[in-house]
DNA sequence: TCTGGGGTCCTAGGACCC
DNA sequence: TCTGGGGTCCTAGGACCC
């Protein structure tokens, strides 16, 4: 049995956590910039506010139902996932961290009422951390995941959800919409309709050649799943990347050589930082930037330019200088740039990592230790404090007009409480 | 005026090997 | 008319996820 623990609309959710007065009110949360809303809560989305909808174009319904909005809290969001995290390693030895606001829970080998321990786990989260955490137990991931959905669905089920007899799944299955499945994207869905597929269970009562025929392998194993045959392996190791990106887009169209190396310079930074983090060396690099592609008479641009470091490296350094020179290279005067970013691929690992032969030790023990240093530096004090001149003032060009305290990281930020 | 960011896996096809 | 058989590795692009 998997079970999987998804939080409730969950950017919106950790904004109510400290602004309790705000339990019942629509409450969206906006993306980099204040460019789109990503969550919403129940009572927002009641107003027809889509996921992904431009905040300048539901302006309207947001003043008119007094619709409270805030700028992503990235800083809140990671800790208070953290901490349901924490409460969930309580249920399973085994939890994988899917995404910042689900956790599956492998509970083979368990003799417990599968009902109760998923209502229990959704209390459990509630009261430790104010998050609403919605629990589906089965015995297929993807069917734990459409149990998780039915909870949402159904206030009665108080969070948590099981289900295992075939004919409960069946009946679930024949009113589930085939495009609610996980893995079945609008692409599929597409093609599903055209054949007239509707449900989960028309998806999975299609014979095994024609799922193969259309939807190749990862078609195959969502339609196994649905049959109760788990096919999606359960991961609580944590794997290192095999790809780091760190991009942004500009808060206005960036015209200027300067800035733009310089936020070039500080993504390589970040993403040098997240690359050490995690232990490995990057053989690859791409530098990338376009322009505004919503602006139709604006001259447009759009490319990125890879660099190669055949050792592969993590030196600060040697990163950030290789990405302003690159950023340069793709600088050209007269277009805005809107975007831009740095990804690292080609990623080994620390312990498969080589030396050439012919390189320079002491220097490369230097480098590592400055990279050490800055990583220190930044991680206490916050993020650009040290930096190199290149990256500007070390800061993402953002606007962020709606954003809440970080109540939960910073001290200055922590809520107080008034005794009478 | 204004439109997010960060990932994974799979497949087809090309280039190459013996 | 007809042109071997079996591989590997890499890349671009598609599809999916949150």
């Amino acid at each position: 049995m998997y079970a999987l623990a998804d939080c409730n609309n969950f950017f919106a959710s950790c904004e109510r956590v400290f602004r309790p007065d705000l339990n019942g009110k629509p409450v969206i949360v906006l993306s980099n910039n204040d460019g789109c809303a990503i969550a919403r809560s129940e009572e927002a989305k009641a107003l027809g506010i889509k996921m992904g909808d431009p905040f300048f174009k539901i302006k309207p319904i947001v003043e008119r139902y007094k619709v409270a909005v805030f700028s992503s809290n990235f800083a809140l969001y990671g800790d208070l996932s953290a901490r349901v995290q924490e409460v969930l390693r309580g249920y399973s030895p085994c939890v994988e961290v899917y995404s910042i606001d689900e956790s599956f829970l492998d509970l083979s080998g368990m003799s417990v009422d599968f009902k109760a321990y998923a209502e229990q786990i959704s209390r459990d989260c509630r009261r430790q951390t104010a998050i609403p955490v919605s629990v589906g137990i089965a015995p297929t991931k993807t069917l734990a995941k459409i149990a998780s959905k039915l909870c949402k669905r159904y206030p009665r089920l108080n969070g948590g959800c099981y289900m295992h007899r075939p004919q409960d799944i069946e009946k679930v299955l024949r009113k589930f919409p085939v495009g609610d499945v996980w893995g079945i994207g609008r692409h599929s869905l597409r093609k599903l309709e055209e054949i007239g597929v509707r449900t989960a269970w028309d998806y999975a009562s299609l014979p095994e050649s024609t799922v193969m025929g259309l939807f190749h392998l990862p078609g195959l194993r969502t339609w196994k799943e649905l049959r109760g045959i788990p096919c999606i392996v359960f991961e609580d190791m944590i794997e290192p990347k095999q790809s780091i990106c760190v991009s942004r887009s500009f808060s206005h169209d960036v015209t200027d050589l300067q800035e733009f190396t310089g936020q070039i310079a500080t993504f390589a930074g970040k993403a040098a930082e997240k690359l050490r983090t995690q232990h490995s060396f990057a053989t690859e690099m791409v530098v990338f930037a376009m322009t505004n592609r919503f602006k139709e008479d604006a001259p447009q641009a759009c490319g990125g330019i890879h660099v190669l470091f055949p050792e592969g490296t993590q030196e600060h350094r040697s990163i950030v200088v290789a990405a302003a020179q690159t950023a340069r290279q793709l600088f050209h005067p007269g277009y805005g740039y809107k975007k831009g970013g740095v990804v690292f691929t080609g990623i080994e690992q620390e312990e498969a990592h080589v030396e050439s032969l012919f390189s320079d030790t002491r220097a490369a023990g230097r480098e590592a230790r400055l990279s050490a240093s800055i990583d220190a530096i930044n991680r206490s004090f916050g993020e650009g404090t040290l930096r190199f001149g290149i990256q500007g003032d070390g800061r993402f060009h953002m606007t962020q007009e709606h954003k809440s305290p970080h109540y939960t990281t910073r001290w200055s930020d922590i809520p107080g409480v008034s005794v009478k």
